[in-house]
DNA sequence: TGCAAATTTATGTACATACATTTAATGTTG
DNA sequence: CAACATTAAATGTATGTACATAAATTTGCA
């Protein structure tokens, strides 16, 4: 369904505001689908998230600081996503011996074994981008790192410098 | 700068894949910069959002189920965000006479004018999409839009049904 | 009319985000 | 070594999201 009849808006200002409203939108619809798929298991998407990354560094710990790294969101709070798995015996956090500032952090036998129900469930392949062939999912990767181009300067524009 | 320099990670199970990461990032990536930059006129991204909506039904009144309808994120909570706004003096909620369960919400003359101030800094142009031609715009808005392809049954495929 | 159902908004709770501040441990330097 | 800076994580506060529930009003129908 096209963008406009979604949210009931009939024109834009042109394309480039379209297309933005359209990432913004296409990537809720999305996550709200994902959400939900998770919640069945207990989990919201940052929960797992982190989890998929401690299994990457298992059996080896990982600190706070690993986990912002590796995170999509930066700015988002490690340290409280983390209280959660750790209620939930996904995690374990224990003081780092070599240095007692930070923490290790672990993915647990239950965590692992949540992880695994997850991935056999399917769930993960149901994310819209089935509806793409292979090109398409190539030149959309492509459209969106142009979007993040950085502009230090005069980066090529293609909008008219008048508005 | 390719996806996975930014997120530091070489490889992806397929373009697929690959394609969610992205738009994620992405989005996340474009809202970062935008909330930074509405929050030096003291503004959220919702917030900002609402009043245009309500610029758009100018003079006349909106209810929050209005609201609702027109949002781009249909579960938030408008009730809540119009408080913010209220708090600030840029809208004024009274009740409906013609029906005293609803609520008349109203942007006020400061609440019109900050828009302006907002819009003629030109801050809402500087958003990514400036690095696309038109023509690459285009291309992405029937990629996103065949994303959100709603799969009722078999709608065509283009990934292997065995993984 | 009278009472149940539907409608409209507000409120409560759990979680996440964004960012500032605090606490504790470690490094550094005079 | 003591004072200060730096680092790692946790905590605080304001906002937003997702969803359930409550409160008030209106509607509809027996």
């Amino acid at each position: 369904m096209r963008i406009e009849d979604e949210i009931k808006q009939p024109t834009f200002r042109d394309e480039y505001q379209k297309a933005i409203i359209n990432l913004v939108y296409t990537t809720g619809w999305l996550q709200l689908r994902q959400a939900t798929a998770f919640k069945t298991f207990g989990l919201t998407l940052p929960q797992f998230n982190i989890l998929r990354i401690l299994r990457g560094q298992h059996p080896l710990p990982a600190t706070v600081a690993l986990l912002i790294d590796r995170m999509l969101d930066k700015t988002s709070n490690a340290s409280r996503i983390v209280d959660r798995l750790e209620e939930k015996k996904l995690v374990t956090r224990t003081v780092c011996p070599a240095n007692r500032r930070a923490v290790d952090i672990r993915i647990t036998p239950a965590g692992l074994e949540l992880l695994k129900t997850i991935e056999d469930s399917g769930l993960m392949e149901k994310n819209g981008t089935q509806f793409l062939t292979p090109d398409e999912a190539r030149q959309l990767n492509a459209l969106l790192d142009k979007i993040r181009t950085e502009d230090g300067d005069g980066a090529t524009l293609h909008q008219p410098s008048c508005e």
